[in-house]
DNA sequence: TTAATACCTCATGTTAACTTGAGGTAAAGC
DNA sequence: GCTTTACCTCAAGTTAACATGAGGTATTAA
């Protein structure tokens, strides 16, 4: 009995987002919704949770795209729960782990080069992190020798 | 007698950025250039250091248009050398401990939800983070009950 | 019952930072 | 002198994550 019809209005108006969004959402396969009658659409109250889940997400940097991807590899494709939730914020915890140690390495190259003005220079740790984050391919060569 | 003229060519190879960059970044104004009989880019050496700087503000997260802000706020509009260098360097530092702070908190908010599934909750400090850099307005209330 | 909302679809617009392509000139190698 | 690169300009395409608007139907409130 939890099952309630929401509509479109109510449901942007709960979580915040635009009609708009909720469409290009449903669109992308990130949410769902039947008809009624008159082709309005209908959401289970469950659609707020997911909503939250993915605000919840693109709050931490991760893209639409690697969230329905999330969404997909869990069981049933249901709308996490408790247990699932915990299992999403492990992952996610982890990936912004990543991302501070990344960009407190990066901060402290700066540190050490204040006042190298080396910038130009090929070792430059600013120019070069060794960042095992981003694969950017080879690096470009920037000497300045003669 | 360092005023060298290199062409378009030239700086893409030993930037590594494409041409198309280039022209892209002159029209922007992050980079300047005057021509020859022919019509074609030439380039002040220095240029390249202007590009690595560029890059290296844009590793950090910073916009070219706040990169271009930057440039325009610093004295004589030159390319920046060593003193500039640690100007920058020091503002730019100072933003990723922004960053930094702002990831660590979501962290430890996400450790703290592990396990909890109050992600519909009003009060759940994921989804209504106190986030002092972003200012989101009046957060969505999302409520779940009767 | 009628007017005001709420919805619907489909197409196009938006921002950032570039990339790609078309059509044409200039410079460089042999 | 001829061919191959290298450049030039201007227009349009690209990705992400939506927003906006037009033209039309469905609900809801008085």
């Amino acid at each position: 009995m939890e099952d309630a019809n929401l509509s479109v209005g109510y449901v942007a108006g709960r979580t915040g987002v635009k009609v708009s969004t909720l469409h290009f959402y449903e669109q992308k396969g990130l949410i769902r919704s039947w008809r009624n009658q008159g082709n309005q659409r209908r959401y289970k109250r469950d659609v707020l949770r997911r909503i939250s889940v993915i605000k919840a997400a693109q709050r931490l940097g991760i893209s639409l795209q690697s969230i329905h991807q999330t969404f997909l590899g869990m069981p049933n494709e249901r709308t996490p729960d408790k247990k699932d939730w915990a299992q999403l914020s492990k992952r996610w915890q982890q990936q912004l782990d990543q991302q501070i140690n990344s960009l407190t390495k990066l901060r402290d190259s700066l540190d050490g080069c204040i006042g190298c003005g080396c910038l130009s220079m090929q070792n430059c740790p600013i120019y070069n992190p060794d960042d095992e984050l981003e694969a950017l391919g080879p690096g470009p060569v920037i000497l300045d020798r003669k």
